[in-house]
RNA sequence: GGAGAGAUGGCAGAGCGGUCGAAUGCGGCGGUCUUGAAAACCGUUGACUGUUACAGGUCCGGGGGUUCGAAUCCCUCUCUCUCCGCCA
């Protein structure tokens, strides 16, 4: 959520970044304005009438002490008249800091100045390749075929017990998503990234915090019987540790990963692009999340992308890394990196990190804030990251080391395997 | 699931319907003392809104009510704890 102080100081720049980003009501930006200036107005006039309520009540006790009850009983009159007038006055209040609110929670984060022109995703540019496209051996095939012929994934099974897009990982293909998060999770520990399980539901407040609700709300499974929500990222718990609270600037910076399951709805996806493990309701994948100072996301954000790169880079896949174009960014996003691997066999690349720097725009939302050295208080900036999606990148492991003898796994992960080859 | 108790500042924990944004202790911060530190002592220490600055306003789990006046009384929701039941 954007702050109206910086709307209404920064109004034209506000609506150029908003057409940026491909947001279609720029009028919405003026409409928050007069509503602000409403809400002040009222503010004021509610403020005026509650002091002289709050004085003549004050008074009432005094002169009742003092015995002179018709006094009283003439103050009593008077706040009787005043709260007269302040009912319509609350009631206009009410009704202003809601829709001003309602407003403001329509309006997207503004793209960053590096963030590029675009609309759609074939205009995300590319900022770094690395690794190389590997020659596949004759025969070769894609993972969802592997994945039958070494008895790693039962897709079908997954369809038996629960529906498509659950897979059911077995033998050393449960092993191997074993070995991936656990090396994820000691990359991120060494790096400095506290180790988190958070509940696997949240509540409403949660799911609104980080901007799932209420926008996104049919994305994520719905457990109306407790009004929870599954997670469709551990983003959701691990940002919300920090609602509602100020943190010291020595405490900083926050930095958190965890590991969890994620359950998205997917409603709409069809074709090639939900074959195999391309795109599932239940995936796992570990997470980065940080809380810093405004005047370093950026710096952390370079940081995150360079973790998450050589994260990528010591499984030995090919990848790029885009620069996501206004059109095709987050809600929430002020500018994201996507991470994609190419996937040798279905000869496409899949996207498995997108590493954002959402500046004050969850903070704001969720009230995380810090106190600085001169004791001011202020929002901290939030970012994130995948580190990584395992699905796509088992996807990939196995796509792009098959050979005649079987899976050959990169030397980093063979310790967690406990083996080289599958 | 059944019965009971509770929800107050970073934490612990007081709080008669009026002078309570809230005692006290701990913690934090600043200072005195000390070569330095500890101890001791002194001071200070909530958030939001608003103002040039004051003043003013809002907030004692959420919502509603009673009252001239509510942290304090009533209703309701949520959550926590204890006991019982069930159980990984």
């Amino acid at each position: 959520m954007l702050q109206v102080a910086f709307i209404k100081q920064n109004t034209e720049e506000v609506k150029k970044r908003l057409a940026k980003k491909h947001f279609i009501e720029p009028e919405i930006v003026d409409a928050i304005i007069a509503k602000d200036d409403e809400r002040k107005q009222l503010t004021f006039r509610f403020d005026e009438t509650k002091a002289k309520i709050n004085a003549a009540s004050k008074e009432i006790g005094a002169l009742m002490g003092k015995g002179q009850k018709e006094e009283a009983e003439a103050r009593k009159k008077e706040v009787e008249t005043l709260k007269g007038e302040l009912q319509p006055i609350q009631q206009q209040l009410d009704e202003a800091e809601k829709s001003l609110h309602d407003l403001l929670i329509k309006l997207p984060n503004l793209p960053s100045e590096q963030v590029p022109e675009g609309r759609t995703p074939a205009e995300n540019v590319e900022v770094r390749t690395g690794g190389s496209i590997p020659q596949l051996p004759a025969g070769a095939v894609p993972h969802w075929d592997l994945a039958k012929k070494y008895d790693l994934i039962d897709f079908e099974l997954g369809n038996k017990l629960t529906g498509s897009g659950f897979p059911v990982y077995k033998n050393k293909g449960a092993r191997l998503q074993r070995a991936l998060i656990q090396y994820f999770l000691d990359y991120n520990t060494k790096a400095g990234y506290t180790e988190f399980m958070p509940p696997l539901m949240v509540n409403e407040a949660s799911a609104y915090g980080t901007g799932q609700l209420p926008d996104k709300e049919g994305q994520m499974y719905h457990a109306t019987a407790d009004n929870l929500y599954l997670i469709p990222t551990a983003e959701v718990p691990v940002t919300n540790i920090y609602r509602d609270t100020i943190l010291k600037e020595a405490d900083l910076p926050i930095r958190m990963t965890a590991y969890t399951p994620c359950f998205r709805r997917e409603a709409g996806s069809y074709g090639k692009d939900v074959r195999g493990l391309n795109r599932l309701h239940q995936f796992d994948k570990v997470e980065i999340v940080q809380l810093v100072a405004p005047e370093q996301s950026y710096d952390v954000l370079d940081d995150m992308v360079a973790h998450v790169e050589a994260l990528v880079q010591s499984l030995g896949l090919p990848y790029r890394i885009l620069r996501l174009c206004g059109g095709d960014m987050g809600f929430a996003s002020a500018i994201t990196y996507d991470f994609e691997v190419y996937s040798a066999a279905q000869e496409r690349w899949l996207e498995v990190s997108s590493v954002s720097n959402f500046e004050a725009f969850q903070t704001n939302r969720m009230k995380i804030r810090y106190k600085n050295s001169e004791g001011k208080t202020g929002l901290l900036h939030s970012l994130n990251g995948s580190s990584l999606a395992l699905p796509r990148i088992l996807a990939c492991l196995l796509e792009n080391n098959q050979t005649e003898n079987g899976i050959l796994l990169p030397p980093a992960l063979q310790p967690y395997f406990g083996g080289e080859m599958i």
